[in-house]
DNA sequence: ATGAGTGCAAAAAGTTTGCACCGCT
DNA sequence: AGCGGTGCAAACTTTTTGCACTCAT
């Protein structure tokens, strides 16, 4: 991953990268950094995109090279990056769970795209203000939240036939 | 279910009970009203919780009474209310997916408890306007969106040793 | 050395499908 | 009669678990 990037975190340690974060987090839970997990976090924040659990097993349990991952194993790892902050998973309309990077990245919402699925990001401070205000009115303790706008994106509403894609 | 409720939808027909509308629905679609799709409406619309797919399952395939509703037709039939625009499907934070009605029912999102794990509903005109700032920014055409706030609610926050429940 | 981690196979949980029989219309 | 609907069993998809072996520390 580029070390460009700016890890901003509020109180927490800003200077690490995903790795050496999870690192710490498992030396703080007395667990090993094994090669497995080296390989996934790698692989996982090698590039941005959301991914599926399977795209992973995919890449990781067939590869010709060591180490490679097993399914159990890229399952218990990717809850434990979730544990570890440094994943979020969120379901989509469809039902369908993907993952995005959560540590060192800000915090974001997404236009969901019904016909070709694609995911658009976009950070708005009114919803933070929402969230304050229902948080006062319904005396509730927020600790997060999860908005997903669906719809049909730009491309998909100009090439309408130009490129056919399966419905949800 | 209640006939005071007021079924008001824009340019649908309002005058139709969720019932009435499964079988204009249903005849539209040369499709019939049976035993099972009956009994499974009527149960769904005789109450207002969120409820999974199971919980229809267990209440209507092993009744005693005639008629009983299979698992496939549960599921068959809860796809056709959700295109019928009479129920809505929602994921949780969890991971679970629940139902609720939509038919008739006031647009809305939720307020999630991760302790008790209950759903308050609440409406927000903040956040119909910024579906429109959004629509317009990115040039999305949209057609709906899904908010869940989590947190812990005011119950769980007060009697938080008197009913302990497990974690999400 | 020793306890955590892994892969394998199997189990679970949730949902869908193929198919023969049933019953509206 | 004929087509849609249903139940049953089985298949499928996705995720989790038990267990013996392996490996990081």
């Amino acid at each position: 991953m580029p070390e460009s990037l700016d890890f901003s975190l509020g109180q927490v340690n800003v200077a690490l990268t995903p790795i050496e974060r999870f690192q710490e987090f498992l030396d703080s839970r007395g667990k090993r950094f094994t090669s497995q997990r080296r390989l996934l976090v790698e692989t996982v924040f090698s590039r941005h995109e959301h991914f599926e659990a399977d795209d992973l097993v995919e890449e990781l349990a067939y590869r010709s090279e060591e180490p490679r991952v097993s399914r159990p194993t890229v399952y218990r790892t990717l809850s434990e990056l979730v544990d570890a902050g440094l994943l979020r998973k969120i379901s989509l309309p469809s039902g369908r769970l993907v993952y995005e990077h959560d540590y060192g990245y800000p915090q974001h919402d997404h236009l969901y795209c019904q016909k070709c699925r694609k995911l658009i990001e976009f950070q708005s401070d009114a919803l933070i203000q929402l969230r304050a205000a229902l948080a006062e009115q319904y005396q509730f303790q927020v600790t997060g939240h999860r908005l997903i706008v669906q719809g049909v994106c730009l491309d998909c509403r100009s090439h309408r036939r130009k490129r056919p894609v399966d419905l949800i």
